[in-house]
DNA sequence: AAAAAATAGTTGACAGCGTCAATCTTTTTG
DNA sequence: CAAAAAGATTGACGCTGTCAACTATTTTTT
């Protein structure tokens, strides 16, 4: 790879990742939820009995960082604390209905957003973009964490 | 495409630019920049006589907002702002050598990023997701701003 | 079993960041 | 020339995550 594409690569990366995500600080990716407050709210319905330190973990914040994000969903009506039977230090974080709403009924930005893109891109096949798209997604969520 | 294929694409967009973002407030893609201040950066290097503004526009910012990340590249030793011959009102923002190095030298993260995510994606050919990412970028950096 | 260490979570102080609205200066318009 | 428009800046503000200190509970050591 010459150093050109190399650094074409990189931009494109961050292009990608800018227009995907929030602008400024308090871009909004669906409803009143901030994109790493969706994050959270996916993470904590795909965990049964989510602590609240695993919010954390999948947002690469820090403990307290985690803390603040439930309570600020919580807060907002998504999220329910409960402590764990099992073991009193743990949270265990638990979607509302209100939670599970959202999360089901906002894939439209973002669906909007791909429809965009794609309609941008004529020369590549949907279900081409679709696939490494997908692979992209599994191969970064799975990857080592990035330094 | 099916309701699950939908909230799939969703998620992995929102995935995807997780990941290739910056994590948390302080998060930072390369030296001290942040993604915002490297594309501002790579903006200002881009624009002949930048103003303000435009760096603003290319970040979908306030122009206030425009005004203090370019400060924060000028305290950073990156730009420098003049003020305009033709126009007094207007400032314009150019790459100090610093910044000419840091913009040259920095894709090194995202390249790494980018290798990493390949090798966790080996059923894609090399080229082929070059050539999608590519397109995606293009298209985004081109379409219409997201509501 | 008591003491020490580890673990989960919370909180106050703090700093970074972008918006808003007001303001200043310069240019364009009528 | 007066009024409006345009570029840029600034103070006040609110949101967000970190850090370090702290509480409470559980596990490990001895």
């Amino acid at each position: 790879m010459s150093g050109a594409v190399i650094s074409d690569i990189s931009r494109c990366l961050i292009e990608i990742a800018w227009h995907l995500g929030p602008k400024g600080i308090n871009g909004e990716c669906c409803e009143n939820l901030t994109m790493p407050e969706f994050i959270a709210l996916d993470k904590i319905f795909t965990t049964p009995n989510c602590p609240v330190q695993d919010v954390g973990y999948s947002l690469k914040f820090t403990k307290s960082g985690a803390t603040r994000i439930v309570n600020r969903l919580e807060k907002k009506g998504y999220v329910n604390k409960i402590r764990s039977m099992d073991d009193a230090r743990v949270c265990c974080v638990k979607l509302t209905k209100k939670g599970l709403r959202v999360l089901e009924s906002t894939d439209a930005r973002y669906l909007k957003q791909f429809e965009d893109m794609i309609a941008g891109m004529p020369e590549q096949s949907v279900s081409h973009v679709i696939q490494v798209i997908f692979a992209m997604a599994k191969s970064l969520k799975n990857g080592v964490p990035i330094v």
